[in-house]
DNA sequence: CATGAATGAGGATTCATTCAT
DNA sequence: GATGAATGAATCCTCATTCAT
């Protein structure tokens, strides 16, 4: 499935590049795009990405800030689902960001790429915490209503997101895919982890 | 530091021919290093590496089996140290191999953006699975002696891995370093969400 | 100091397209300015560029006229400074040209890329002659009235801007300016070698 | 004709680049020559040329250094050829050396190029002066010895070269050519302007 | 075995020019 | 007239690979 993450204020060509350069990074390699065929995808002469893009490093940039931006949209209409229990929304989080980049590979692709590759080290600190910052609110709300081990977000995001990110890419690199049974048992697992434990 | 990982049947040459790759990937990117400059970093005639290899893609994926056999190692070194409780033993070897990919980040570096790119559609199911099954004997051990749920190897080592990965990979982008604290703290989040919790 | 060579007949635009090109040109060479730097510098978009000019070429040829006619009617004003003794007007003459050089280094700059350029092939003999032409008249009478040599105006006009330009090029290349003083040395230097010897 | 400007410590295709570079400077311009040109004219690949040149830009610089070699030891060897009168030795080594320019045009092409273009600001003052030092011990010596008016090496040189090139590239662009007689001629108004004038 | 010069296809990027608005 | 987005050929340069020594 081809993902289409809607900017208002992005020209239409600005936009194909975008996503052209999305589904091509996982096909070839974050570094493996010639922009001939990125043009060729996109539909646009190869000139015409000069003048939108500085560079292509550029493009992988904006394109980082582009798919972050999607994904904390995505977040954000998760949380406002909500269900009365702070642990089913948390495991339902869980599954649902979960499924969110088994549905978009693409996305998953990328994101994991970028951050294991060189261009982190060209973001800024703020902006490799998207994910503690949208979750901090509802993690801190969770320690403090006692639901929650009293750990900082950082350690919580990292548990919630590494296991998540595993499984997605497990999916997506596997050759059986994994059922939404298992990541309801995925969820409750970190959700055991991470909730403040009954004592006995 | 500089990762070295020996192996005795390798010649001279070629093992600096691994090693140079493995930290130059990590600075330039899986598929950002250029044969000329890797021939200078091992100290070898461009030409030199075209005995040892096939191509540049056989180098990479080469140096997949040859990092994967060091982890395999290493884990392998890990399980020896037996502590006597099974908790105790699980914790530690979260926090050990958590600890290698600190101490080793090229290695990480390496494992991280071969599983996120295309290369990771070349080898063998088999290969893939080498985490879970380096731990597959314990987990099962440990799931037949009522320690861990009864879950899939599958699921187990996706959260096992996940988290350790994703709290190494932490300590090395990030701007402050994870604390050998934290990592005790975030193996026994993940020890307790897949211990067989004590009904109450 | 920006040149401004004012022509009646020449559309604002135009005119700042050829001024533009004027200063790029030596701060790039001559074929070194880009049209959308020269559209950039002269406050019109590409496009309009070329409701002016047919292409790039002609805008080098154009200038070249327009360049040619600012120093034609610089020298024209300079010839009618009149003084008295030929000797005095032939090395006022002299210094005079020579200072509007090093006052307009772009205009030098051009003259100087042009006339060593291939683009010199594409001008009348006529067009290569003007300075020639422009004191032929003054050497001719030099000549007649025996104040100079008896040589071609070929000859002598080498002579003479010979060594002037190459003066004012050395003022504008060099790490220290050409006085005034020194100007006056070489215009009797000059003249010195073009008058007619008196016998001893 | 071509000018064989031989380098012994020049790899063969390094000197062939340098060659090819020189005469397509004199054809194209000195920013007009496609590197893919210059490969094919030096009979090399394309890549070969950065094997020997770190850059266009750099090939320009090399091939100044190149020909100013060129031209220092030609002027080297005209010195030599001694003539007992020091006029006549001035007036022969204006004339070779604006014969030398007349009978290498890629030279005298290359170099105005050079000097009016941005690739004269990349160099060493003391590159640009070469001519005045090739000339300075024997106009020092002209002076000394009362055959020249004393003013400075600059002004001296400035004259004696201004001339010399403008008279040869008049005869490269020009219609018709210049004469030797007419070099003679102008050698001899040069030293007339010079020389330490005998009073009357 | 080892070298590194040489290759040339292919890469990123530029830029003169066009044209719909 | 004026714009500037769009083009795509052409440019500079890189780089995996080969091969004579």
């Amino acid at each position: 499935m081809n993902v289409q993450l809607k900017e208002d204020n992005l020209s239409e060509k600005k936009q194909a590049i975008l996503d052209s350069m999305l589904s091509l990074v996982d096909e070839h390699g974050l570094l493996g795009v010639p922009m001939s065929l990125l043009a060729k995808k996109a539909g646009v002469a190869a000139g015409t990405i000069y003048h939108y893009f500085e560079s292509k490093d550029a493009i992988i940039l904006e394109l980082f800030e582009y798919v972050r931006k999607a994904i904390d949209h995505e977040i954000f209409k998760m949380k406002d689902r909500s269900t009365d229990a702070f642990g089913e929304r948390f495991k339902d989080l869980w599954v649902n960001l979960c499924q969110y980049f088994i549905d978009h590979p693409n996305v998953l692709s990328f994101m994991e790429q970028f951050f294991s590759s060189p261009f982190q080290r060209m973001i800024e600190v703020k902006e490799k915490q998207f994910y503690e910052d949208n979750f901090s609110s509802f993690f801190l709300k969770g320690i403090k209503n006692g639901y929650l081990k009293n750990y900082s977000i950082r350690i919580i995001s990292s548990v919630f997101i590494g296991g998540l990110t595993n499984a997605a890419k497990k999916h997506k690199n596997g050759s059986h895919p994994v059922t939404e049974e298992e990541l309801k048992i995925m969820a409750s697992i970190i959700w055991d982890g991470l909730k403040k434990q009954d004592r006995c």
